[in-house]
DNA sequence: AAGCAACCATACCGTCCGGTCGGTTACCGG
DNA sequence: CCGGTAACCGACCGGACGGTATGGTTGCTT
């Protein structure tokens, strides 16, 4: 037995979470029954409700695993982009390139974001569950406000900026760049919205004036 | 009879969709039932289906009437806007401007946009509808692509940049924005976000630099 | 090999939801 | 005042949905 396929279990677990998120990612949450889920991945009733308490621990779940998934994926991101570069402001750069160079590569448009999914039928769902999205949200932007602090700390902006603002503003873009995708069948927006930031950076820090100290 | 409250069915059918676009944008549409939307306006199921086929026509509605709505209100931003400033650029900044100054007086976050929600469960409509929800983003998107076409036909931008990126990027940045500002809670997100884009402009075309016939 | 838990299949239940339909009231031209 | 139509009511239906109960099967442990 080889040790990535761990338990029968816990991969038809996985199996169901997985068909679940392209299915609600589709058509939304409410509009997804358990049978056609169930009738996607082959089981049944009997093994979903061993694995969730119900729908709704369903949803928490699919919260849970995007939220570990997509963390795990932009700090191998992060990782990658300041072993190779010390300065913060090229290891910034070098992160939104492969960002963009892993969309590029896809030929259809990205199926969406779970958290923007949460979001939108958030009204059906309980104060916790909506307040692990937000917090979800929130370390996102987070993981970049810490990139472009030490951007900020070592470079003077042309203009007046926080970090927060510039952490939110690649969140959003990406978020809304994902809507228009889906909804014009535009595999490469995101991308082309991702380098538009990066001119925005570019043009931020273009001279490179290093910040003196008060 | 005053003119403005119309005919008696109009003023029912207007108010069902009112009350239902709330109710959407909250708990999203197949979440949304028919008697709650009836609950809340005080009527029956023999007045809704009196002016609506069926649920998925209600949702035709929604979207339609939403569009004109929009479009209305972006026309006369934009009329405004180009009334006080004959240069484009100077236009664009102040159709931004009293874009943010609209967010800015609402205390509680925008409840969100009949498009994005449309796009988000997509999968239950049918093609026409989708289509139709496509070709509004890109109506609106055209709108800014037609100020940014005037303002690059005069001026020479510091970085190679397309009138329709940047038009898709400040739609972008607005359905993002409201994502985020929903999840947040956050009133004001959103208008923080087109400031952003407004820097991004400012350095775009800082020195005004006149083009040059070639 | 026995036993025990984890795992899964199936039949079934109560409820809610979209939709139908026969009927009633409000309005309006003639 | 009358006829007709728009507007509206509310009981009802069939089906789908989330959830349960129960029994069977697999696989791990000792």
């Amino acid at each position: 037995m080889v040790a990535s396929m761990a338990t029968k279990g816990e991969r038809t677990r996985e199996k169901m979470l997985a068909t679940a998120e392209t299915l609600v990612l589709s058509k939304g949450f409410a509009a997804t029954s358990l049978d056609e889920i169930l009738r996607a991945t082959g089981s049944t009733k009997g093994a979903f409700f061993h694995h969730f308490k119900g729908k709704a621990d369903l949803a928490q779940a699919l919260v849970e695993r995007y939220r570990r998934n997509h963390a795990k994926l932009f700090e191998r991101l992060v990782a990658e982009a300041e072993a190779k570069h010390a300065d913060p402001l090229d290891a910034t750069m070098h992160l939104l390139k492969r960002f963009e160079a892993l969309i590029q590569a896809q030929s259809k448009p990205l199926p969406g974001c779970v958290f923007a999914a949460a979001t939108h039928e958030g009204g059906q769902f309980d104060t916790t569950l909506r307040d692990r999205i937000a917090d979800s949200l929130r370390r996102w932007a987070a993981l970049y406000e810490g990139k472009f602090d030490a951007v900020l700390s070592r470079y003077e902006p042309s203009l007046p900026i926080a970090a927060k603002e510039l952490a939110e503003m690649i969140v959003a873009i990406i978020e809304g760049g994902l809507i228009l995708s889906r909804s014009y069948g535009d595999a490469h927006l995101v991308a082309r919205q991702s380098r538009q930031f990066r001119n925005y950076l570019s043009l931020l820090f273009a001279d490179r004036q290093p910040r003196i100290a008060a």
